[in-house]
DNA sequence: AATGAATGAGAGTTCATTCAT
DNA sequence: AATGAATGAACTCTCATTCAT
């Protein structure tokens, strides 16, 4: 999946001018990701992507709009595919590690991406609070539904918390990505889905000596 | 722990000012979370703080430098104190709990503190990369050397990537801190932290039958 | 007398397109009127004549154009109608107060027209400039002609000063369309024609008492 | 009265800046006159005026406000000096004489301060209903209340409409101030008070044979 | 003749920062 | 040390006009 394959799927109103959209939205991504989202100029974007100041104006509301169609539109469609390829795997092991994977590489591949998401996104609550009411209750829904069918059979621990630890694997996901973001050097994003993963499942205790479950005063059990 | 004591214990160089400091951070924090970092007036600081626009600058050489304080001062205080508690505890997985447990306290104790790190900190990748390179680097530093304490000491996983599992546990705390930011319903953030870390040890899988690591196919063990 | 009639009466060099020209015209009353010549876009007018954009560039030089046209052509026309109108006229005072009654009913008639006129237009001394050396000064020579005729054959008094006299008929008429024009409520504009006229014949000082012309210093005449 | 005595009545918040404010309006009466309001650029005034783009806005609101603010504190004070002026004098013929000629004299006396008032203020209807519930309508509140006074003590005609009378004479000022800005070459305007004042005392008409009131018809009486 | 997508110059306003007091 | 009036650079967005179709 590539981010062009993203934008096609969302034919605008103007058949003419489809690729301009695409072309502001793809423009976009580079200058946010370089300049962040307040430092870019309106202007910046519309140089990169070859059009009048103008004529942002045309696809999008203002400046906000584009950030917002960005993540909209890209994220919403990495999750409608997520969904899909879960659909084919027989087990939640599996399909978490798969979720995992599109994550990473989603990302991995696009790094001006990943820096709009991981970084520019993040500006403001309001910006926050839009999405967590839109695609990532609908990740985090996914990963529910994955984690109630691996209790279901057996594959996953039946005492999790499926909130918890739907939070735990984004979370690391997240700083997984935000990492490999700022690391100095690069490496392939994409290789440590399944290493997450495997630490998610087995844990980092040591094997059948478990903490107890809501032993909230830290002793280990004997 | 309340940011008012991390404050009072930086001497600062004017000693009969020192107060003003302090009032122009705590002012900050509470315009910062507020009003997002951009939208918020140096004015709104100084109004807010009750000293004149002018007197931020004799404490702070611009606007940026407010923030960037914030994070410096609270963070590498709440590190040097969950570093000093870590000490009195005697093994890794009651020291993982203790270190989440400070780190969902202070800023579950804190909103305003709260939203100022997780939201208006990633404003750029400028202030991701600053932050990762000095008290990010030491908390990581921190959950490194404990969990290599407690692999020694038999309490965790000797196959672990360190790496990987600190970068899971913060990412796990910092979801669950953002997800708490966001929710409609208040409710106690440091509760969260046994939880969490009981999960980070025991693992989402199946006991006894871990899968194993590195198999990046996917088929499960028999 | 209606808008329309006014620019049926004037040929137009694109015979086919000619009910576009007009079109275009009424539009701009309509939107000059309501949203002030300089708020007033020039897409509201194409939109509102039911035009592209582009096409009003067909029939008039830019946006400034359709206003000078607007008055041009309206004004003239009103003009010219007046002067027909007066040749039927025994005498001065009922030719004046036929102007008059024109001048009123003209604008009383078509609230959006007496909007422009009496507000937009004067936007700019420019404007003002333009239509003061244009159908203004035919206006005004109306009203000299009229009064001198009154003053030949007595109708009128022959020391005073036609110049002033007749800025002041025309003041009173321009200030009687204002004023109804800001009022609350709507009344019959028309009707004020008579008592105007009426008040301009006769002064509003005490029969046989007149002020001595001239008289700077304000004595009355014994 | 010139401008200055009006706007050094007016005291502003900032009392060691209290010249900038009249220095901004002052040059905005300059720029507004030359330019037109809406071509003239709030940086024309802020350089005619000395000071610095953002100065205006600590003392205006914004552009409007300047315009809206010259009128309100201009005119109001002409008014409340005419209301004085006419106090002293014992008839309703030299009362309104007088009124004329400030108002004459005031504009007179300051050539952008009159293209500001008859052109630039007239620019939209907001404008128009905004002066006329202000100083207009104590303006015309005097000279209703002198008229009233007048035909009680017997110097007017018991029988005009005083409203109507009010509206004329202002037409009629309004009008000869606006015919002097255009006019090409100079003369004072001043002097254009008693003969105004007096055609409308005296009327246009012919002694002794008035228009009947109400006479519809036109006919001359006999 | 008609369209309407595209253009890009232009200006009001904000606000971080300075510095005379 | 503290003030806060003044500064002026910076930037989004609008909209009259053009021109390829």
């Amino acid at each position: 999946m590539n981010i062009h394959s993203v934008f096609q799927r969302h034919p605008v109103a103007r058949p003419r001018t489809a690729d301009k959209r695409r072309r502001i939205l793809d423009a976009a991504i580079g200058v946010f990701a370089r300049k962040g989202y307040f430092a870019a100029r309106v202007s910046d974007v519309a140089k990169k992507a070859g059009v009048a100041d103008g004529t942002i104006y045309l696809y999008f509301r203002n400046k906000e709009d584009i950030l917002v169609r960005l993540f909209d539109e890209v994220m919403s469609e990495h999750v409608t595919q997520a969904r899909e390829a879960v659909r084919a795997l027989p087990s939640a092991p599996e399909r978490l590690r798969a979720v995992a994977e599109r994550h990473l590489a989603v990302l991995g591949e696009n790094r001006d991406l990943a820096a709009v998401f991981q970084v520019e996104l993040r500006q403001s609550t309001r910006f926050m609070e839009r999405f967590t009411a839109s695609w990532l209750r609908d990740y985090f829904a996914l990963l529910d539904e994955v984690m109630e069918n691996g209790q279901r059979d057996g594959s996953l621990r039946a005492d999790i918390n499926r909130k918890l630890a739907a939070k735990m694997l984004f979370g690391a996901l997240d700083e997984t990505v935000t990492s490999w973001l700022l690391a100095d050097k690069p490496y392939p994003l994409k290789d440590l889905a399944a290493p997450v993963v495997d630490l998610f499942l087995r844990g980092a205790g040591r094997d059948h000596l478990p903490v107890v479950k809501g032993d909230e005063h830290g002793h280990k059990r004997r």
